[in-house]
DNA sequence: CATTTGACTTTGA
DNA sequence: TTCAAAGCCAAAT
């Protein structure tokens, strides 16, 4: 089976380490299907509370964050990004080239995988 | 079972 | 990095 694609993007998500940011691209490539970036966002939809995973530290490619609804504000993940030590550009979108994450601490996807 | 929707990506300019 | 258009995948309706 192809695990189950909410549990790869939590196990991802999870290890992303502070004042970096992943992709949705980059966490679907980890995955294995580099071409579901977009469910990668409905699994943080489906994405318990109770796993503590650092949304706000997943962004878009343009290092665009997602709508303000999701983390109940405006500008609300940004502060907490800004927190975390990650540097904003003017225009409002996150510095990818400093903070976008290149590969994951841990190599322990080895089990969610396959 | 067919259609719509969406926390996106990629390519080109 | 940003803007525009086309494409992809899975879940919801």
């Amino acid at each position: 089976m192809v695990v189950d694609f909410f549990r790869g993007v939590y196990a991802i998500v999870a290890q992303v380490p502070p004042g970096k940011v992943i992709t949705y691209g980059q966490i679907a490539s980890f995955i294995g299907q580099p071409r579901a970036a977009r469910q990668v966002g409905w699994a943080m939809w489906d994405a318990p509370p109770e796993l503590n995973l650092p949304c706000h530290r997943v962004v878009n490619q343009a290092g665009a964050m997602s709508p303000p609804h999701i983390f109940g504000g405006e500008g609300r993940q940004r502060a907490m990004l800004e927190a975390e030590g990650v540097v904003f550009k003017a225009n409002g979108c996150i510095d990818m080239a400093r903070h976008k994450l290149k590969g994951l601490p841990d190599t322990k996807l080895h089990s969610i995988e396959q």
